[in-house]
This record gives C-alpha cells, sequence and structure tokens, in this order.
DNA sequence: ATGCGCCTGGGA
DNA sequence: TCCCAGGCGCAT
C-alpha cells in the first residue's frame, strides 16, 4: 500500500510533466466524496485555470501547489495511483479524477477502492494538516533526541501503534513500521518508554535505512499488484522484505518462525526471537 | 485502547 | 460465499 516511499516515488514520476502546467479542465469526476468538502462543481470551478507550480510530498500526501496560495493534496489510501498520460489516453472504470493539462498530458488520478482522496486547500488549511503531522523520518530535523523526547511523551504505549501514528512520525504504514522493528531488534509490542538511547538510535537507524532503500527501489508492489507508478511499473522493494508477509517462514537473522500477531487492529509480523 | 465504516477485488 | 487487506477519521 502507499506509505512514503510509494508516495515518493510517484511524487517524482510526476515531476517532468507536472510543473508549469495549467488545468484547461476536470473530466471523470463521478464520485463525489473524492473532492470532499467541496462539491465537484465547486471544485472544477476552483481548479480550471490554474497552474500547477510544483511536485512536492509531505508524508502520505502528495502536494502540488497552485499560482493562487492554493495546494492541491492527494492521499492514495489503500489503492489510488496518481499518474500522467498522453492528452488522449481513455479513463477506466477505476479513474476517478482527470485533470487536462495544458501542455498535451492529463493528470489521471485513479483509485479502485474509492478511499482516496484530493483536497483543495488555502495556505492556512494546509499548514493546519502540516502541524498535525509529525516529523518527515528522512529530514534533517529527525534525530535520535527527537525520537527519543517523543518517545518518551508516550511511556506507555506500544511500539507498533506509536510508528503507524502519523501524528507521531510521518509517512510509515504497516509494510515499513513492521520492517523498521525487525530491523532494530525491537518488538512490537514494546512499551516506549522502556527503550535505551542505544535502542533509539537503532530504531531511527533503522527507520532511515529501510525507507531510504525502498525509495531506491520505487516501492513495495506486493503480489496483490496493487501498488504501481508512472507507467504501469511496479516498485522493487517487495524480495527485500524481511518479515511482512512472512508469517510462517524462517527468520532471515536466527532462523526461527516468523510469526504474525494482531496489534492495534493490525497485523504485524516480527521474529519471537530477535525482536526484545 | 479498541472497533467500525469507508470500498473493492482477490483469495480461501 | 465470506472474509481479508489496511490508512484514517470517528465513535465508544
Amino acid at each position: 500500500m502507499p506509505e512514503l516511499p510509494e508516495v515518493e516515488t510517484t511524487a517524482r514520476s510526476l515531476q517532468r510533466s507536472l510543473p508549469g502546467s495549467k488545468v484547461i479542465g476536470v473530466r471523470e469526476l463521478d464520485y463525489a466524496p473524492t473532492v470532499e468538502p467541496l462539491s465537484p462543481k465547486d471544485f472544477i470551478k476552483a481548479m480550471v485555470g490554474r497552474q500547477i507550480t510544483s511536485v512536492g510530498r509531505r508524508a502520505k500526501y502528495i502536494l502540488l501547489p497552485l499560482d493562487n496560495d492554493h495546494t492541491l493534496t492527494v492521499h492514495l489510501r489503500m489503492s489510488g495511483r496518481l499518474f500522467t498520460t498522453p492528452a488522449e489516453t481513455p479513463a477506466d472504470r477505476h479513474t476517478r479524477l482527470i485533470l487536462d493539462l495544458d501542455n498535451y498530458y492529463a493528470l489521471h488520478f485513479r483509485d479502485v477502492r474509492k478511499f482516496g482522496r484530493m483536497q483543495l486547500l488555502t495556505a492556512a488549511e494546509y499548514a493546519a494538516l502540516d502541524s498535525r503531522l509529525g516529523p518527515e523520518p528522512l529530514g534533517t530535523g529527525f534525530n535520535s533526541a527527537v525520537l527519543a523526547e517523543r518517545l518518551q511523551a508516550h511511556p506507555r504505549a506500544r511500539l507498533k501503534p506509536l510508528l503507524l501514528d502519523q501524528q507521531f512520525l510521518a509517512g510509515l504504514g504497516n509494510i515499513y513500521a513492521d520492517e523498521s522493528l525487525f530491523r532494530a531488534g525491537l518488538h512490537p509490542l514494546r512499551q516506549a518508554g522502556t527503550l535505551s538511547m542505544e535502542e533509539i538510535q537503532r530504531l531511527r537507524l533503522a527507520i532511515c535505512e529501510v525507507l531510504s532503500e525502498a525509495i531506491i527501489a520505487e516501492g513495495t508492489t506486493l503480489s496483490n499488484g496493487v501498488y504501481r507508478f508512472g507507467q504501469d511499473q511496479p516498485g522493487r522493494f517487495a524480495e527485500r522484505l524481511q518479515v511482512y508477509g512472512h508469517e510462517g517462514k524462517t527468520c532471515p537473522q536466527c532462523g526461527e518462525p516468523l510469526q504474525r500477531q494482531i496489534i492495534g487492529g493490525r497485523s504485524s509480523h516480527f521474529c519471537p526471537a530477535c525482536q526484545v
């Protein structure tokens, strides 16, 4: 599913065709919740004629700043895809929205499960969103002191749900949270307040390394094939996963069978021997 | 802290 | 046919 590396890869794939383009039309907007709280009509009225000035990412949001100080934010949720095509490429049954551009490209938002959202935010609304999100794990401000401070703020919380909390840290989802905890040798049920400084440093490093490697591999495309970027390309990180989806297989570290357990309502994959 | 709803396709 | 996948907001 799209987590930070997949969203980053998707944003990068738009870098060539989007900046500087002007929206000349909106099509295929037949599922109104996609652009809530605006109505499709108001969304179209607000978008047509606007120029997309750049492409960015914050947490799991793709950011498309416009020339009027508004920002179009795109959240792919579970099954969304965002890509540009030559202007005449037809929609399919899962296309939720097409922005026609003045450079003979079109921006397609395709989303099988309809959870994804495109929101047009004022500068103040975007600032409010930004302030609700935790630090960027690959940003310069994220170091072990910051992580330690944030862990101390929730001493009784279990690590796994904490890593999934976007207010705690931005961008991790189920796959990379499990992989980070495995690399750090930390059990998903460990309470945040019990970590030593050395363990905190290990966790920070594990998170940064997993995310960086996954970005280089252009994300994780599982066998269900949901996530793809650009012109339908899969990411290559699935083969590098060490625990996610590997229940019952042997731990790559110690050979013990890997376990799966529901924690905080989500399946968690870990090695009961290596992760303490 | 936990559970549900939002959705759909794919697998058991 | 049922159930599961899970990001996120919301209710309990």
